[in-house]
RNA sequence: CGCGGGGUAGAGCAGCUGGUAGCUCGUCGGGCUCAUAACCCGGAGGUCGUUGGUUCAAAUCCUUCCCCCGCAACCA
């Protein structure tokens, strides 16, 4: 008989940094399930990947002085990248799309052609409100008082040629979609979208621009380049094999079963994706499944304010199996969880090293004490066993309830109240008291093999988790092959009644939690990597710039501004002149007046707040341990205003 | 009144189809000695953000207000 066949995915991630924990987080939560369905016997495809086009990583690869292609690449398939992580991570993906491979490119060209053929992709205006010194669209409700939230100038109305999916009409469908049914999940996130987007109206969707070149051509409208939706969301289907010719299983593994997704875009994924879905005609993923975010200190990780936690540190000091099963055992999948160095530390020494590991530790010592590491094959039955092997027997179908409703967490805290009663077992079998009577050893064997048996199954049932530490751990009790099933999970007395221990290495070993969180401070610490050299520019091309010394005359905060200093300098020309900069942050005004710094003077006049810049404030800028740092340029005061750098 | 989530023991969370308030860590005391100073048992500690209401009964349903977080066209 053909294995049922289970397609699951990740979001594909936008390669324009280095991944972080977050990501991570998703990635192996999708891997413990992909497992975790291998083990029943599904034939999985799991799949992950990049979503390598856009504006941004234009930019970026500009800043940084290379191709976009170049840029990604190096985030994706370079040292320490992307790949790099998921092998770091134990990733067990059958494949791994990028957006800019050739196979997907060509069917994402054919896609746009097919949805434009049929009428539901048109060629429009995207009509907008447009800033002219920040050549930026805007629409009416990103404005803040009605003008640019960039600059706070006036903004006025324009329009651009821009090609747009017809979302609406499909509207009504996809409401049906999301209101019925276990589409979207957690169920909380349902009236989200439908309060939010549905019900004020579902606009047509712009999906080409001709404002940035990094993307996938319309190749019948040269300008045009596929917007992100058809191009990214598309990549669950190309992967398999549609609309080209690199693979051949669409229809195989098509409908998904369940694309993970972070919260941020279940939107996409819930409205957007289906209403594609439906215009080519295509059966749509059987669920969305929405999770929560980390946060640190109640807030989110973010680059400014340099809390981006780096799974690579944590993977090196407590390896990646500890890392998977923190993950997955503390947070609920569905909402946001807290993280902290602190939690990962405690959770690692409760459960793996004082609970799982002592356990496989002290189990296997006194088969090896007691019996010279094999049991005799005499028995002896209690009425105290009774508990245990009741436990042993069901935690099979309680796993398996949680995990098929993506309850990682309670998964986890199943087994781990199977692994709480063998240590308590212990305690109320006494083993050691066991050991000193000649007459009680078949009572002993009886209590030995009972705590294999919980710990067999245990492990069975972490193998999605912590694939490397389990197959450790089988070793360390005995269980060969035939004892790691699934359906021998489900039952009592499968290890060999001669069973063969070897009490091997300290799976967990314990940590002590100040040495650790002094030890990730450092690590943390290591030596920050300066930014490549950009590519060459003439003398003149630097000759350009007009660079002088300034004193600064007068400084104040800009009001209901965070960020922003004004400052009006004296340059040498006699006329005071008035620089906005966004360093609040590192300097109070107070402290600033009578300095002598340094600012380009011939760059386009550009309005802040409502203000205007003429010029700006050069400042040395690095980034240590995540955090932006920045000090103004200052001079020696003997240097007189107006002089000019060369 | 933009939308959503949340405010429960020192910390982190569960409970929220109404009926003695629970878990993990920490803390205090006891037990055990097979084990990774681990394991097992017990105690202390909460007027469940605030106001009013429904009910025999509310952390749990409705209402007022306060505070925190996220989203608001693309940062998991």
């Amino acid at each position: 008989m053909e294995k049922k066949t289970f397609y699951i995915t990740t979001p594909i991630y936008y390669p324009s940094d280095k991944l972080h924990i977050g990501h991570t987080y998703c990635t192996v939560a999708t891997d413990a399930i992909a497992r975790y369905k291998r083990l029943c016997g599904y034939d999985v495809m799991f799949l992950t990947g990049t979503d390598e086009h856009g504006q941004k990583i234009e930019e970026k690869a500009k800043a940084a002085g290379v191709s976009p292609q170049e840029f990604v690449d190096k985030i994706v398939t370079g040292e320490n990248g992307i790949l790099d992580l998921w092998k770091l991570m134990n990733i067990s993906n059958d494949r791994f799309i990028r957006t800019t491979d050739d196979y997907h490119v060509e069917a994402v060209q054919r896609i746009f052609k097919k949805m434009y053929d049929k009428g539901d992709i048109y060629k429009g205006a995207y009509k907008g409100k447009y800033c002219t010194p920040c050549e930026s669209f805007w629409t009416e409700s990103q404005l803040k008082d009605g003008k640019c939230p960039d600059c706070g100038r006036e903004v006025h109305d324009a329009e651009e040629e821009a090609y747009f999916f017809k979302l609406s009409k499909y509207a009504k469908p996809v409401q049906e979609l999301l209101e019925t049914g276990t589409f979207l999940e957690p169920a909380s996130r349902v009236n989200e979208m439908i309060n939010n987007f549905i019900k004020p109206g579902l606009e047509d969707l712009c999906v080409s621009r001709t404002s940035f070149s990094w993307g996938i051509p319309v190749d019948f409208d040269p300008g045009h380049v596929v917007y992100v939706w058809v191009d990214a969301l598309f990549n669950y289907c190309t992967a398999l094999g549609l609309l080209n010719d690199r693979y051949d299983d669409f229809e195989k593994y098509w409908p998904a079963d369940v694309h993970i997704v972070g919260k941020e875009i279940v939107r996409f994924h819930s409205i957007i994706w289906p209403a594609m879905l439906m215009s080519m005609e295509l059966p749509l993923p059987k669920k969305v499944y929405g999770h929560g975010w980390l946060v640190i200190d109640g807030g989110k990780m973010s680059k400014s304010k340099g809390n981006v936690v780096d799974p690579y540190v944590l993977v090196e000091r407590f390896g990646v199996d500890a890392l998977r099963f923190f993950l997955l055992r503390t947070f609920p999948f569905g909402s946001d969880g807290n993280f902290s160095n602190e939690l990962l530390i405690s959770t690692i020494n409760t459960d793996l090293a004082n609970d799982l590991g002592n356990l496989v530790s002290r189990t296997t010592a006194m088969v090896e004490k007691y019996f010279g590491g094999s049991l005799p094959a005499d028995r002896e039955a209690d009425p105290m066993d009774d508990e245990l092997v009741e436990m042993i027997k069901t935690a099979r179908a309680k796993y398996e309830k949680q995990m098929d409703a993506f309850q990682l967490h309670l998964a986890l805290e199943d087994i781990f109240k199977l692994i709480q009663r063998a240590n308590k077992y212990i305690d109320e079998t006494a083993p050691w008291v066991l050991a000193k009577d000649e007459s009680k050893k078949a009572r002993l064997a009886s209590v030995m093999y009972n705590l294999l048996e919980a710990l067999r199954v245990s492990l069975i049932l972490l193998t999605p988790f912590m694939p490397d530490s389990c197959e450790k751990a089988f070793k360390q009790i005995g269980a060969g092959e035939c004892c790691r099933s699934w359906e021998s999970a489900g039952e009592y007395g499968v290890l060999p009644a001669d069973v063969k221990v070897c009490k091997g290495e300290t799976l967990f070993p314990r940590l002590d939690m100040a040495k650790e969180l002094e030890a990730l401070e450092k690590l943390n610490h290591k030596a920050p990597t300066a930014p490549p050299v950009l590519p060459d520019v003439t003398i003149d091309e630097f000759a350009k710039c007009d660079m002088r010394v300034c004193k600064i005359l007068s400084c104040e905060a800009v009001k209901k501004s965070e960020k922003l200093l004004k400052f009006m300098l004296d340059d040498g020309s006699g006329t005071p002149r008035q620089i906005l900069s966004g360093i609040h942050k590192y300097y109070e005004p107070e402290d600033l007046v009578g300095k002598t710094v340094v600012a380009i003077l011939n760059l386009p006049p550009r309005k802040m707040m409502g203000q205007e810049s003429n010029g700006m404030l050069l400042s040395a800028v690095r980034e240590v341990e995540g955090k932006e740092e920045l000090h103004l340029v200052m001079l020696d005061d003997s240097v007189p205003a107006g002089s000019q750098l060369c």
